[in-house]
DNA sequence: CCGTCTTCCGTTAACGTTTACGGTTCCGGC
DNA sequence: GCCGGAACCGTAAACGTTAACGGAAGACGG
């Protein structure tokens, strides 16, 4: 059935050249005529030649540097995100990628430096969560200038010359969210509010736009109320819910799409209408837990960020190995977590990071027995 | 930082033999001495040896053929399957697999010869989908002693030595079906039913209890009523589903386990309750599209066949090329499918068509030029 | 005419593993 | 004492690519 591929040296007999030639024009370095140059092209392209990686790889032996720049994170949306990249390149057959980890502390705070620090160190590519996209776009364009791919992680960076983008798909997000508060709040008659970032990121515009939209096509009865932003800051989300349930005290329901679900779940606790809200949120982390087991919380929207972390990983490697040039786009379906199926996501939680406890063990006891050799 | 991996070579040099022998050692090849095996062994541990994947397979050439038998499919679930082990496959950067489908037209029928075939062809591993576990166990068991590792999708064959088992998380699945028919029935207070296949597949037992469990726990207002078993056949769903609402005029709401949603929606409508029902179903095909934007069925249960397939490749994967050894299990979470986010599953689904025709173009064209060539 | 530089090109040694082949040594049997 | 065979071991040639080196041919200035 199948041929044996076509090798250099296929190539270069066929040419009457030698394998050095067809090496150099097809890589594009110095030392081959244009002449040649173009015959070599064309007739690796008839011949369909497609490189043997397993050669490439142990003749040159060159190992990719890929840095993950991302938020340290006060939930444990990051860590996550990290593991999954771990996870990922761990994976990987050919153990030919390194990965350095430039973690800032704060939101826009040392995001620029990582970058900086990154190309300064002429990675091989970066994956980047993009917090304030008009400020690292530069950055982003800087990098693919240098050759750089840069893959954006939860958020976009719009028109930066990226190579992708991964992330839970906000229109599915949006509008399950309002599909759900419209069945959990089944024949009443009211209002809802939703609380986001910043109107002026994309995606929590549209994640707000998709929530609007199913509401209002599905769910009439429910009207929705202007969006409560509070740009990641906990006591802005608290004080800003606690004005809207004293004003709105009949309020049904509120889909929090941010990570502060917790101040949002106070400003109810101290405004007595906990128990009247459906609450639907995003995430999912530990503090949130009790909220969804006492059913405070309906149900949470999560993000799935081990996931995002192995698809950039994924999209960045293989544009690495393949050299594939079109501009990548991930969305991922969120899950649904609620006080049902809680128990399955938290119990997958613990299962894997004691596997990875197992994995490290046997990594530094090879590290251990290599120094005593 | 890392030092070099040690390679055969090293460990020869330590011992104070050859090359050939450490390899024989290490591949329990005949023509080497029990005592250098051991030592060979030992210092292979202590060196932390690791092969060099890349070198072996270049210098081997060796692929793995692996045999996926499953079942042609009513609906488009088998037909997803494949198309994620195939994604899979095309994704691993040593194209050192190929796949041989084996696929019998219906439940039960087929399975036992598609397993000898794969047997007889030496395969090195197969994926399958066991629909009668106890027929197939002996034959799983069978491969295990030939050593070609079977790894089950979709439904598990316990106890008969398969290497994993990859499908959706049935407590998951159960919990959050009875998790939103409870939420949507707020208040109500009356019987549900749930459709499966047959009690005695342990996946079947184990969603069903999980409904159980959630609804009585948490929704004591809704009583369970006895499960209804379709075992496949779409006759028999509609006319026990048919006989069911007849005999519980005012039943509030229905989950379906199983494929066969179509006849269950039926007999509803024969029956004049499907505008009262809730209805929550498992899968999306397109025949079920229509009923979901109707909001005739509340949610369905999305057991991810393209995931499921992905993640039984590289289970599949992984342990012919490190030899893991122990026994993996991965349970998916499911998606949740709702009118709202309907569109963002049957847009990604044409998506990848779409790509994947691009991609077969491009093979072929590749066949062609090696043909004239 | 010689030396030097440039541009192009062919050759070759790696990379780590597999595999086939050719050597040893030792032992039993004629 | 020689042969055949077995059991063990070392050697070397592949696999397809990269990277470095050296050589050939031509151009140019001295």
């Amino acid at each position: 059935m199948g041929k044996p591929p076509t090798t250099l040296r296929d190539i270069a007999d066929a040419l009457g050249t030698s394998i050095g030639s067809v090496h150099r024009a097809l890589h594009d370095n110095p030392g081959v005529s244009p002449m040649t140059k173009t015959r070599v092209l064309q007739m690796a392209r008839t011949m369909g030649y497609r490189p043997n990686l397993a050669a490439r790889y142990l003749s040159s032996k060159k190992t990719w540097r890929i840095s993950v720049n991302t938020l340290k994170g006060t939930t444990s949306f990051w860590d996550e995100v990290r593991a999954g990249i771990r996870e990922e390149a761990a994976s990987i057959l050919l153990e030919n990628v390194e990965i350095e980890f430039r973690t800032h502390r704060r939101l826009g705070e040392g995001e620029e430096e990582a970058f900086e620090s990154a190309i300064r160190d002429q990675v091989n590519g970066i994956i980047t969560f993009p917090s304030r996209p008009q400020i690292l776009g530069p950055w982003i364009r800087r990098a693919s200038r240098a050759q750089i791919p840069v893959v954006c992680v939860a958020t976009d960076a719009p028109h930066s010359g990226r190579l992708g983008i991964v992330a839970v798909d906000t229109l599915a997000s949006g509008s399950i969210a309002a599909d759900l508060m419209g069945r959990f709040l089944r024949g009443q008659e009211g209002a809802v509010a939703i609380t986001l970032f910043d109107r002026a990121i994309t995606e929590h515009a549209e994640k707000y736009a998709a929530f609007e939209n199913t509401l209002q096509s599905f769910y009439p009865n429910l009207q929705l109320l202007k969006p409560v932003e509070d740009h990641g800051v906990e006591s802005e989300a608290y004080s800003k819910c606690r004005k809207l349930f004293d004003k709105y005290p009949n309020l049904l329901g509120v889909y929090v799409t941010t990570e502060a679900s917790i101040p949002v779940l106070n400003a109810a606790r101290d405004a007595n209408v906990l128990q009247r809200l459906t609450i639907i949120t995003t995430d999912l982390f530990p503090n949130l837990v009790p909220h969804i087991r006492s059913s405070a919380v309906a149900a949470t929207i999560y993000q799935r960020p081990r996931a995002q972390g192995q698809m950039a990983f994924r999209m960045l490697h293989e544009f690495l190995a393949e050299g594939a040039n079109q501009s990548h786009q991930v969305a991922l379906a969120p899950h649904l977590v609620m006080r049902g199926n809680l128990d399955f996501f938290l119990h997958r939680e613990s299962q894997r990071s004691a596997k990875e406890k197992i994995e490290q063990k046997r990594e530094t006891a090879r590290d251990l027995a290599g120094e005593i050799a």
